[in-house]
DNA sequence: TTATTTAATTCATCCATCGAATTATATCCT
DNA sequence: AGGATATAATTCGATGGATGAATTAAATAA
């Protein structure tokens, strides 16, 4: 339980007000000032602070469709797109995208850099992403200085607070600070996490009814991750080590499939892309490439096969339904959420997951709990994951101003 | 996000003063201010008013322990234990629990009253609970005007904001809104929550690291129950219907023993007392008896014959432990918790699951996650029960005096 | 042109906290 | 014993942000 005072109650009204924004989008002040229940007179003096450090910005009314109503007209405020700049960074198995996105979370650059990621040291990694993220700013003509904040998705097991990669997959130089040092080099904040807790950020700010309740992004791709958000914030967990739904068990056995974590049994080791690829491959008679992750063309060719009606490729999938459905429906059962977003690289096949995924959800779901969660399967692309590392930036340097 | 302003600081801080009391016991004023950062001058006044409001009380310090320092003696504060009363029932199979506590949840009184719960109507099932409960204040020579709140843990599933209870394994005539009514019987705050939930509560209460981070209660007894608590506030999910870990499934299989919710697979089906009861009397040819629920005797009886060699029996635990270790490790690798508690009366037979439950947490834990939640097994009695229903009655009424 | 309506700002007031000074009450030291 | 010292608690003026009422701003309707 935290004290309050005067400070305190500023920054939280200012926070408030962006909050507002962020979700909501452009607002007039009489309808921040509604929505928070915040006197016009506070409105009036926080927007004028804001307006006045550029972070905010008043929109150009002509621009608007004729008025409905008379009475002076109401001035649109938003947040300035232009009061700063963010790099989003991704850093999977043998690539590192880079991101420019402004305050309002517009992506207007991209790039790609790759490398064997696991051959890498400490400061090789450092050195590679900073050289990435500097090259694609010259792209614009900007510079490091330029930048408000770094955001930074990874796979594996993140303390965001320190910054810290305690495990990764893609990474054999763990643990590592890999947040402090690229702050380090970069003089600029730089926030870190999850991949799949960043990819819950994205769908959340898009999301306002994410704000409040439950929200659970189910990421299935190489392999299987879970962000939990709940009333519009990141589950962490002790040490920030929460959301391993990947490595949820469906039975008790001994002798399921291996996960790459050494354990038997885990939902990624049946629904991720590299147990299809490879269970797929001894199912064809072929020995997986040499290749540690399959490519997204042999992943959709598998799909292509199952679509043509090849039964044992069509089991394989069905199997992954029921392994993914069962899993859901103890999450559901569990954290009772508002929304299950199921998304990532993964659902390119979901249609030929579906049938199972929802007998193993009808029959596992307890009946009282039932329409309580909605879930929903989205289609995926790389946009989300450069927003959501954005998002994350934007986010800290939101808190920074709110607090300024 | 919320706003803030001058009413809203005051209640905070009043609400900062109480929790910081309730958690550490008595405190000086110099002490609170210390722990909250709040200035002297602001301890002082808030605690003038509630020592006006008789809310608080100074403590004698004649009594206390030679001092070590000089200078003017700091006097400790505490919750006036008699300023307010408290009743807390708790609902089960075929009988009512009543208690009385003060507002240092100190259990004063106490009560069964046994009936035919699945035979009751709404109405009758109200009749009863007020009669039980008027009969216990009677013993004290009170009535329900002394009484500043009333708490009720109930088995299933619960909508605590709207004292709904939405379906329960010991009622036939749910959905039935058992807050309301009983407020316009009582007149008094009436607050309601789920049977694990309430205990969860209780064991936070009593442990100032609960207050950050998370605690899992699981509660295994005639059921399996789970209490989700973050940052010290009870996790309930949409519409209350969290945390039904009992229903978690730990195999994809549509042939696994039959839960009483009428799915299969189910934690509980296989850990739960009426689970376990069922398949000894299978075991041993006899048919179970007449009774829904299985007595603590019969169960006691069964732990016996497991301890004296019964390969059967024993082999029984044996799937109970890993059924239940598959199942918390679930939990671990998803959300991480600072703490997990093992506990109800199913606790009774813990020895005999241990080797099984311990082996299936090494498989399934992920090692990255090892040693970041600490597993605790405790004893379990009934007035844990009592204190978490009256905990959650006091919970309520120092909201309200907070905002006061 | 004037009345009406709604938006935004201004300004006096309020209120809880803070900091500094004061008061209260003990032990330590000579 | 009595003064010095130390710590706890209270008092009081100052501070800062929110509020409410009054004012100003900018449009439409008559």
């Amino acid at each position: 339980m935290k004290k309050a005072d005067a400070d305190i109650m500023r920054s939280t009204n200012r926070r408030a007000v962006l909050s507002a924004l962020r979700n909501n989008g452009a607002m007039a002040r009489v309808d921040i000032g509604a929505a928070l229940s915040l006197s016009p007179a506070a409105v009036s003096g926080i927007t004028a602070d804001f307006l006045a450090e550029g972070v905010l910005l008043e929109l150009d009314s002509k621009a608007e469709p004729a008025k409905l109503a008379r009475g002076r007209p109401r001035i649109l405020l938003n947040i300035n797109p232009n009061s700063a700049l963010f790099v989003g960074l991704r850093l999977t198995f043998d690539r590192l995208d880079v991101f420019l996105g402004d305050a309002l979370n517009n992506l207007v650059e991209h790039a790609v850099y790759t490398t064997d990621t696991r051959a890498l040291t400490a400061e090789q990694l450092v050195d590679f992403i900073v050289a990435g993220t500097n090259s694609l700013l010259e792209k614009r003509s900007r510079n490091i200085s330029d930048v408000a904040g770094v955001g930074i998705a990874v796979q594996g097991i993140v303390n965001e607070t320190q910054g810290r990669i305690r495990w990764s997959p893609v990474l054999t130089c763990t643990p590592v600070n890999l947040g402090e040092a690229l702050e380090r080099r970069f003089s600029v904040p730089v926030t870190m996490d999850n991949d799949a807790n960043t990819l819950a950020l994205a769908h959340c700010v898009d999301r306002p009814g994410a704000q409040t309740g439950t929200t659970i992004s189910v990421m299935i791709g190489y392999g299987v991750g879970m962000g939990i958000v709940i009333n519009g914030e990141i589950y962490r967990g002790n040490r920030g080590s929460a959301a391993e739904f990947g490595h949820m068990k469906t039975g008790l056995s001994v002798t399921g499939p291996l996960c790459r974590c050494g354990a038997r049994g885990c939902i990624e080791a049946s629904v991720g892309d590299y147990a299809i690829y490879r269970d797929a491959c001894e199912l064809l008679g072929k020995s997986p490439e040499g290749i540690v992750a399959p490519d997204e063309s042999s992943m959709v060719e598998i799909g292509e096969m199952g679509r043509g009606g090849h039964t044992g490729i069509l089991e394989l999938f069905d199997h992954a339904g029921t392994v993914l459905g069962i899993g859901v429906s103890n999450i559901v059962n569990l954290l009772a959420p508002d929304t299950v977003l199921i998304t990532g690289a993964g659902t390119r096949s979901f249609d030929l997951m579906r049938k199972n995924f929802e007998q193993a959800m009808d029959r596992a779901v307890l009946t009282s709990v039932r329409d309580i969660t909605k879930i929903e399967v989205m289609d995926w692309n790389l946009d989300f994951d450069g927003k959501g590392t954005v998002a994350m930036a934007i986010q800290h340097w939101l808190e920074e101003r709110s607090n300024a």
